[in-house]
DNA sequence: CTGAAAGCGCTAACAA
DNA sequence: TTGTTAGCGCTTTCAG
């Protein structure tokens, strides 16, 4: 049933004039909009497909002032963290007419900035953007949008319209409140080199503070960037160790480079968490199945997608100018089985 | 510097408005096209700062019929491959005016016959679509669209345009061949359900095939979907080697099963690659650090990322239509630590 | 170097 | 239920 291959695209006068319905007509049935006879409607749907009609959502986007896309503006995507948030966001705009757009910052606010320039520039329905630190140019172009706004992941700042996220300076006080309170002292963190990675900052800030508020200091420490996280993991925990011997706990800025100092602990045959513990970061399942659970803290990736998700659509469906929401939600904490010892 | 924040988004009127330069001057300025004074140049950037204005890309984009972007269609963001297969592109398309768009499938014919709908429905410069699997309606559009459409990943097929990817059927075969000529004889084959995934299917078909050329049948074989694919790969082997305790090597789908598998047999205390040898599929860096390297097959991915951005960077700069390309890339197997037996 | 006019392909609003 | 008329905000083209 199919026809030539056009060089220049359809568009609805094409559909119309095969169909013998006004332009309007075909808008309508094309878009399931108006009280639209079924015969009419039967004779342009046939049209539209067998000529392969595919509309122009460009025109029909200026026309209407409406665009379906939601702009979503996270650093990286190799991350793990960020494919998580992406399936919320998307498990919830399925039941609407919305649809994500990726932008990728590499954790560089110069680079955000561009990126969000480029969405705003296609006019979305929302954005969905990570963290609360921005350049005050970014800043600027998204309370000057029109349209909702979420930033998430985090909440320790203050969000331009509406934020959903846990606070990381608490849960690193509090996984350094469970260590304390399982007996250790002598404690390393490791983790990515943090000056851009914000979240990893205020966990590492919490941390240390509530170690200090329990007398304790920071044993060690060492920041990494680039390269499997894994190896690295490993790599960085034997040096660490080699270093401080005396070490009886190591929190990792992620569950990755905690994996990879796992694995060489219980190469060497180390007892853990009877002779060192481990704590990483995220929950992710990726690393369910290795040979012991690593103590971890949720980051709840998938509820905030959906939440943004929801604040997005919600301000779609209704229209009206809504007010900001702010969503705090809990990490729970995971003692898995390297973080026990009494 | 900064104005009121605007109900209604500014248009090039306001700047032209602001700064007594007449739109079209204005609209020149902002896209650096043709020849404009330094001094109204400069009248212009400075009202346009200052009143924060953010192009219309929409009205942009129907004016002048060119889009800069280009629709990526990938079945999933949880896999690891994909990823990397964007990496590839976005650094191609960094150096140009290109920007991507990603497209999510989950694996089916049908959501990909409607992503792309909605894809094209934007007018994008070019496709990038994962394999050469798809519902004739689908194939319909992309060879009607009028822009570049490549197909990646896989080569073992028809293209409707460009192609660039392994022959995974060849991958099977080429460690089938590897496998046997270490001596393994009793293998095991584990992957994800594939139906569906294609890829697999083929890795599969060359794989057994090859095996049936050194008069050898598969030994068992186990498939699986969903959960976390080091949990899989760990409890499956188990399962696998209870029932056939003879196997010497297990030929893992992907790399993540394969390295659940490699840490539970490690734990059992086998002798790999001596009792037993393992492979896996596509080179991950993320399984860098396990404590043995795991045998696998470099899928190419970042590099067929790269080259697919630049078919369809090159027909977006030249403008003219130029021919369908195919670029076969050769996988490049690496032993690793897992299949050296003699 | 700068400006005016005429659309791009569609849809809101109104008329029939 | 269907059709007509004006744009949406830009850029192309052509004239100064």
């Amino acid at each position: 049933m199919s026809q030539v291959p056009p060089k220049r695209p359809l568009t609805l006068r094409d559909v119309s004039e095969a169909s013998g319905v006004s332009e309007m007509t075909v808008s309508r049935v094309l878009r399931n909009r108006g009280d639209v006879s079924i015969a009419t409607r039967e004779k342009v749907q046939a049209a539209a497909k067998s000529l392969g009609y595919v509309p122009n959502k460009i025109a029909g986007a200026l026309a209407s002032q409406r665009v379906n896309l939601v702009a979503v503006i996270i650093p990286s995507m190799s991350n793990m963290v960020f494919p998580e948030v992406m399936t919320g966001i998307s498990q919830h705009l399925e039941n609407t007419d919305l649809q994500p757009v990726i932008g990728i910052t590499d954790y560089l606010p110069e680079k955000e900035e561009a990126v969000l320039y480029e969405m705003l520039s296609w006019r979305p329905s929302g954005v969905i953007i990570a963290g609360v630190e921005h350049t005050d140019s970014a800043r600027a172009m998204m309370a000057n949008a029109g349209i909702p706004i979420v930033e998430i992941m985090d909440v320790d700042g203050l969000a331009v319209d509406s934020m959903v996220g846990i606070s990381h300076r608490r849960a690193g006080r509090k996984m350094a409140e469970a260590i304390l309170k399982y007996g250790y002292r002598s404690i390393g963190f490791m983790g990515t080199q943090m000056p851009l990675d914000h979240r990893a900052r205020k966990r590492f800030e919490g941390f240390t503070e509530a170690l200090a508020k329990g007398g304790i200091e920071i044993a060690d420490r060492e920041f990494y960037s680039g390269g499997s996280a894994l190896a690295k993991g490993r790599e960085m925990t034997q040096a660490m160790l080699e270093r401080s011997p005396d070490l009886d706990f190591i929190y990792f800025s992620n569950d990755m480079i905690g994996a990879g100092g796992l694995l060489w602990l219980l190469e060497q045959g180390i007892d853990v968490p009877g002779q060192i513990g481990l704590a990483g970061f995220n929950g992710v399942d990726l690393i369910d199945g290795l040979p012991k659970r690593l103590a971890t803290m949720d980051a709840c990736r998938k509820d905030i997608g959906q939440m943004a998700a929801q604040i997005v659509a919600d301000r779609w469906t209704e229209g009206a100018v809504q007010d900001p929401v702010s969503h705090v939600l809990t990490p729970k904490l995971s003692l898995g089985d390297t973080l026990k010892r009494k």
